[in-house]
DNA sequence: CAGTGTCG
DNA sequence: TCGA
């Protein structure tokens, strides 16, 4: 199934180029296919920061890298703490991040995010990846999530924005290194999956 | 290293 | 919303 290029509105904030309904609804069925095909190679863990703290959303990931927090700290490591590579990251997944940023580098890493009715993340910058050149693509599916987008330093002024299935959006350039978090989904918006929630998939080089 | 959390 |  190829990538909807049509049908599409593109938005900019502050740099982040927002893309309305970039998936239709047979694409985003078939990437959660995907995703819980990952799932079953390598399960969905509750991440805990370096203090100890768990993370409201579960996690898991594919590609050659995977993002992971525990008591060691941030940092990408090649297996699942189960001790299994990361599955590879799904054809449909990488046909996002062709269409979106055809001039990048492949990307090395697909976070896979699943937020519960009651889960959100702080405020923070994507900054464990060594070369903050190459951007990142986000792909939410599911229910409703209010997306909030600051500044290069903590605090100041921030906007929000609802981010709906089938959106993605893109983090490049100067808006690559800005703040940014989930305040809150809306359970209950979409029907595509079983259960309220929202997945969301976050694809980066790492090297 | 860690505030990718929690509180007011 | 945003500072601690």
């Amino acid at each position: 199934m190829g990538v909807n290029l049509t049908e599409k509105w593109e938005r900019d904030v502050r740099g982040v180029r927002v893309i309305d309904g970039f998936l239709s609804t047979a694409e985003q069925v078939a990437i959660v296919e995907d995703v819980r095909a990952v799932a079953r190679m390598a399960p969905f863990i509750r991440p805990m920061t370096p203090r100890g703290r768990p993370l409201s959303v579960r996690m898991t990931s594919a590609g050659a890298l995977g993002w992971v927090t525990d008591q060691k700290g941030y940092r990408y490591e090649v297996r699942h703490p189960s001790g299994e590579p990361w599955p590879p990251i799904p054809v449909r997944v990488r046909a996002v991040w062709d269409a979106v940023v055809p001039t990048a580098r492949p990307p090395e890493s697909c976070l896979v995010n699943w937020y519960g009715p009651d889960a959100k993340m702080g405020m923070h910058v994507d900054r464990d990846e060594a070369d903050p050149a190459q951007p990142v693509v986000s792909i939410s599916l599911g229910d409703d999530a209010l997306f909030r987008i600051g500044n290069p330093e903590r605090g100041g002024k921030t906007e929000s924005l609802w981010l709906r299935s089938g959106d993605v959006l893109v983090m490049e350039g100067p808006a690559r290194l800005l703040h940014h978090g989930v305040d809150r989904i809306a359970p209950g918006t979409s029907t595509l999956l079983d259960a309220p929630g929202r997945i969301n998939l976050t694809l980066r080089v790492v090297t």
